[in-house]
DNA sequence: CGTGAAGTTGATGCTTCTCAAGCGAAGTGG
DNA sequence: CCACTTCGCTTGAGAAGCATCAACTTCACG
């Protein structure tokens, strides 16, 4: 964790996705001088469990994976994040929350404390009142995710896991891979089975000419036949 | 569904358990002139996901159970909930996010339009920050809930749903038996598994001396030995 | 080029779901 | 009041799905 230069929210180029976005100019200003701004390596945390963080995290750039530790040392990952998202974002209040993250890629993260994050809302209402439907956005998505790991079956959830991943970070123009190189554990960590299981499923989908697999790198073919594969459910 | 005379807010009783309390006494007046009261018996809907209602529900008074449907006609509870509870809380704004809801007893539900309720927000500062921290909240037990629906084996689930039932209704002082009836078929939705596994796990606790089962009653016995069971995890 | 990490694949066993039969309580109608 | 139906609960047996283990291959990185 390295302390950068922060260069101003105003010219922040991840601005326009974030939820700052809804803060007046003069209060923009106020969390340019009270943030804190560092680097960190791909592979470092940025948040851990064990010490929860009382204040708000925000992804300048880079990605993310947030998560919770659970049995035998597995994890579930709980979301996957990009620039101009919060990052830990319900841990800056209340009692502890504890949650992890760590950085996908090299990360530019910005932080402001609990106590001025908590100035900056009660001073900008429209703020607030986003904050407030952005979490019922999420909490609603967290539900459709809670009922499909309870009833899906692995191809299912992988096939969900997938969609969900080109959701977040897209595909490359060019060469039409997704955006992120996950492993099998990981996407295993985000479907709630084991890298086993994901790798028989991968290999069964490459085979199926629905996906291509290149080393670590996924190449979607289909949309529509992953669509076909998860969405028994009506998702939203 | 049958109007009811509606009480004032300021004399529910269900004020003190709602986030309304944060609402202003003006403002708690035009929630009464503009809100819709009314009954509904036990096993009727109050929302349902092919027609999600454009406005927040509260309930004045009762018993609810919040679900999704999934596959093969299962349903996944999302939530239980009690008097001073939200309702579909998340229908009310934005685009559609379907929701069922079904009464567990009689109840008295309040009903805001969409554009009421808004107009509530905005001018009150105090509430819509009351409600993000709420949403949150809940976001972060979801998240929870879900990383248990992975990971849990069968037997925790059903704990843990056992520890949720008696954590939201309680239990009966005279009897012990916790303060509501639900079939094993809505234990198992709750849990995300069958009736039958449900059956044979409250069967195995009984012969345990951990729960006691009389009909659809069920009497925990010990929490310690419960929680043991099912939180090998740090839950908060 | 060598070493450790990540990925693949098959065999095995366990957990869970499904199906089916039987029981008892509650409700219905003659 | 009693037969009859229905519904929820229980229990067991069999099948299916999934995790685990192990052996092997490939890849990444110094």
């Amino acid at each position: 964790m390295r302390k950068t230069t922060s260069i101003s929210c105003k010219d922040c180029e991840s601005l326009d996705c974030s939820i700052l976005k809804r803060c007046s100019p003069e209060w923009l200003e106020f969390i340019d001088r009270n943030k804190i701004c560092f680097y960190v390596k791909k592979g470092n945390n940025i948040l851990h469990e064990d010490t929860p963080s009382r204040g708000m995290h925000f992804i300048q750039n880079g990605k993310v994976k947030v998560f919770k530790s659970g049995i035998n040392f597995k994890e579930q990952i709980i979301r996957l994040s990009k620039s101009g998202d919060l990052l830990g974002h319900r841990g800056w209040n209340r009692s502890e929350m504890p949650i992890s993250a760590i950085a996908l890629e090299d990360c530019k993260i910005c932080f402001l404390h609990e106590k001025d994050f908590n100035k900056v809302l009660r001073n900008n209402n429209e703020l607030t009142y986003e904050l407030m439907l952005f979490y019922s956005d999420e909490l609603y998505n967290s539900e459709v995710k809670a009922r499909n790991l309870a009833q899906m079956n692995v191809l299912e959830l992988v096939t969900d896991a997938l969609l969900y991943i080109l959701d977040v970070y897209g595909e490359n123009a060019e060469t039409g891979f997704l955006n992120v190189s996950l492993t099998r554990q990981e996407i295993a960590d985000l479907s709630g089975t084991t890298k086993e299981q994901v790798s028989k499923y991968l290999s069964e989908l490459n085979k199926d000419g629905v996906i291509e697999t290149e080393k670590s790198l996924i190449k979607i073919k289909s949309v529509g036949k992953l669509k076909a594969i998860s969405q028994k459910y009506i998702k939203h």
